[in-house]
DNA sequence: CAGTGAGCGAGCTTCCGCTTGACTT
């Protein structure tokens, strides 16, 4: 038996920690929270004064037992769970649950894993603080309140198997306030001249310059106005502005930072970032990675200047903590970092290495030092006009910490280049080579990404680094949002050209609103936060969070009592709750477009049981109206009555094969055609099928004919040998079976396949996922 | 694998924040 045991949150900190400890102290691991309000009931007894039900989930029942056994056999407990709010708690639902004298166990914390911090932490044991517990208690609380309270209603209103929650309800709000800026943003277009200029300097060597004109242009008449005064002007250098600039390191990465930089230079998906990341962090390869802290540890400031010292020399070191200014941070853990900074690189898979680099260079950059920039503005003028044309340029005089890291924008703007600009001097004259006027279009605000989202989300103070991924794939599985693609429009755009005195005029086309991987809102999500807004308008307010924070503050700083805060929430809350449920109809969006030309019958446009339909007809007695779905990219709030028609179309028959016909349709899994009972998948982004042509529809049969013989390897009917998404396997009665490493699959007669399914061992019966 | 779209009613769904494994022939 143990003298100390020590309780932490994570294994892999167990592990690190038990290491500088010693002998006498033993590490074990809680892996989070070990007990929780009840999963399917409230789990509060609202009438005795929010009294919290709390029980053991089944799944952490097992960590329970045996951290029971060792804490019985254990001389002292430490508990060094997390310094922060949800730490606090779970110290103290550890000395609950484990029957822990609270007089005698020694709470520590401590914010790095270093052996100072440890030791330190040992020698300064304190008790449990209640404030702080009982200001997760209301944290905890209210968001059950507002959860399971709010959900039922729009199962009632809405739909089964809803959800709303305080950070889940906002998140989609975000959306759909942006896609309604977007719906009703209205472009509009200017001229932007760009010139090219020719001289000669004072060294008689010639020289280019590409300059902007200072100038918008309403319309093409002004901008050829212009560019007529322009053929008959005398330009030359005006001015030459030379401005030192330096530019800083970002901080090391947070959770939040990391997603988005992931997403941004290795198109990680926030899930995958925070995947890839744990598997770094169980590896021993970087500090924890859910934290909302730039601080890095003294022994960790260090070893960086070690590093960049001899990496690249003592000038390009310049230590600096970073403060963190998110709100709401809580800093129970330092930034993300390499675990030793003289690991450039480690083993694995290419997508840790790429993600370790990546937190390397960060973390070793924002110890390095400023770059140092020179910024050059020169001036053009013009005899017979006032407007001028300016050309900026960058150099840099020192890359400090730009010789290992740039972060990156959500915003490219590819005029923003940086070019380094030939030497020229005041009055010089120039001659414009050319001078081009192009249309641009303005762009409304952008869609957000998955990482942008969690930027806002953390702006606002709403959501924690352990929850910024399970909120973007809770918002996802609900149906509310989706990450989608759009191809975009062309759109023409003029250009008019100044070469040889001469103007020319042209139309280019450019495409706009192209999208990729952008997280849209869906009608169900609309309809939803409609119904919230209007309902709930205090929860589904920005600053919901920011404010109830302010008040878990003051219960933490013990200067109000929990359950007078959540009663105060409580009543008002639950009066709308009552209002909201009293409303009669279901909210199903429903609008109406308009009649149908043809049949005169009236179309209407609503959320069905089975998603977004339009409808042709009103439903009576004798005659069924007619329905349609929506297609992905169509929403209810804009889609027109000319469209909601063209939905009309489908299916339709396009010819026949085989003597059969050949039927077009749009199916569960997109467009389709269908032939003689079976179903060939339209190919995305290639047909449509309101347009596809019989023949077309014979080629996707013949292919898919083709590629299914190409999937079979061998053939002995009730046994095959297929090729798969994973490679080659074996089938039989719909189970399938690896194929050992080192056999040719060519050659598996099906004595081979039988002893390869046997030794496989009984198959499990085919578990059905539960759909959504 | 390629439907449905009404209404009845039983029984289920649901929150946020800590943590890691399951699972992938």
């Amino acid at each position: 038996m143990t003298e100390n045991l020590v309780i932490v949150e994570s294994p892999a900190k167990a592990k690190t920690i038990e290491k500088f400890l010693g002998k006498e102290f033993t590490v074990v691991s809680s892996f989070g929270h070990i007990r929780d309000l009840s999963k399917n009931k409230l789990g509060i007894e609202i009438e005795k004064g929010f009294k919290p039900v709390y029980e053991v989930p089944a799944d952490k029942q097992k960590v329970v037992n045996e951290l029971r056994k060792l804490a019985s056999g254990a001389k002292t407990v430490w508990i060094a769970s997390d310094e922060d709010r949800e730490g606090e708690a779970i110290a103290w639902h550890l000395i609950a649950v484990l029957g822990l004298d609270p007089s005698v166990t020694r709470r520590i914390v401590f914010h790095e894993i270093t052996k100072e911090a440890i030791t330190r932490a040992v020698e300064l044991p304190r008790q449990v603080d209640m404030n702080l517990v009982n200001a997760q208690q209301a944290r905890r609380v209210l968001d059950r309140l507002v959860g399971f309270e709010i959900s039922p209603v729009l199962w009632k209103k809405v739909q089964p198997s809803l959800s709303a929650g305080r950070v889940q309800s906002v998140a989609v709000r975000l959306l759909v306030d942006r896609e309604r800026e977007i719906i009703g943003f209205v472009s509009d277009s200017a001229f932007k001249l760009s010139g090219l200029f020719m001289g000669t300097n004072k060294e008689g060597k010639n020289v280019t310059l590409k300059a902007e004109c200072a100038k918008k242009f309403p319309g093409e008449h002004e901008a050829k106005t212009f560019l007529d005064t322009c053929s008959s002007s005398a330009f030359s250098v005006e001015n030459i502005s030379v401005k030192p600039g330096t530019r800083s390191p970002a901080p090391p990465f947070t959770t939040s930072t990391l997603q988005q930089e992931a997403y941004r230079k290795l198109g990680f998906s926030v899930a995958q970032t925070m995947s890839v990341a744990q598997k770094l962090y169980e590896a021993g390869k970087i500090t924890y990675m859910r934290t909302d802290s730039t601080n890095l540890s003294s022994l960790a400031l260090n070893t960086a200047r070690e590093v960049i010292t001899t990496e690249y020399g003592s000038k390009y070191s310049r230590t600096r903590q970073f403060k963190t200014h998110s709100k709401g941070a809580q800093e129970a853990h330092e930034a993300i970092r390499p675990t030793y900074f003289d690991k450039k690189d480690v083993a694995g898979s290419n997508n840790e290495k790429k993600l370790y680099e990546l937190i390397w260079r960060r973390a070793i950059a924002s110890q390095m030092t400023d770059a140092e920039l020179e910024k050059t503005t020169i001036t053009i003028g013009m005899s017979n006009s006032e407007v001028t044309f300016t050309a900026a340029g960058e150099v840099v005089l020192f890359d400090g910490f730009l010789r290992v890291y740039s972060e990156s924008t959500d915003t490219i703007n590819s005029d923003d280049e940086k070019t380094i600009l030939p030497r020229v001097t005041r009055e010089m004259p120039l001659i414009p080579e050319t001078i081009t006027a192009t249309q641009r279009f303005t762009s409304p605000p952008p869609r957000y990404t998955e990482a942008s989202l969690v930027k806002k989300l953390e702006e606002l103070g709403i959501g924690r680094p352990s929850t910024y991924a399970p909120i973007i794939s809770t918002i996802q599985s609900r149906g509310y949002v989706a990450r989608e693609d759009r191809p975009g429009e062309k759109r023409d755009i003029i250009q008019l050209t100044l070469a040889k005195s001469k103007i020319s005029r042209t139309v280019k086309s450019e495409v706009a609103g192209k999208e990729k991987s952008k997280l849209f809102p869906k009608d169900i999500g609309i309809i939803v936060n409609d119904f919230l807004t209007s309902n709930f308008p205090d929860i589904l307010d920005y600053n919901f969070t920011a404010d109830v924070e302010k008040e878990f503050d003051e219960i933490a700083a013990g200067k109000v009592e929990w359950g007078k805060m959540i009663s105060e929430f409580y009543m008002p809350f639950h009066k709308s709750v009552d209002v909201s449920l009293a409303i009669r109809e279901r909210m199903t969006g429903a609008r109406s477009l308009g009649n149908d030309p043809v049949s005169g019958l009236p179309v209407m446009v609503k959320m069905s049981k089975y998603g977004p339909v339009v409808q042709l007809g009103e439903a009576n007695p004798d005659k069924k109206p007619r329905f349609a779905n929506l297609r992905r990219d169509q929403l209810m709030e804009t889609i027109t009555l000319q469209e909601a028609l063209t939905l009309f179309e489908l299916p339709r028959t396009i010819g026949s094969f085989e003597d059969s016909e050949l039927i077009v349709g749009v199916g569960k899994f997109g467009p389709y055609v269908k032939h003689s009972g079976k179903f060939y998948s339209l190919k995305r982004g290639v047909d449509d099928p309101y347009t596809i042509t019989e023949e077309r529809g014979i080629e996707l049969i013949t292919e898919k004919r083709e590629g299914e013989k190409m999937k079979v390897i061998n053939d002995y009917g009730d046994i095959q040998v297929l090729n798969g998404r994973y490679g080659p396997y074996i089938t039989m009665n719909k189970n399938n079976y690896r194929i050992p490493k080192g056999s040719d699959p060519q050659k598996l007669t099906k004595e081979d396949c039988l002893s390869i399914i046997e030794k496989s061992g009984p198959k499990k019966t085919t578990k059905r996922t539960k759909k959504k």
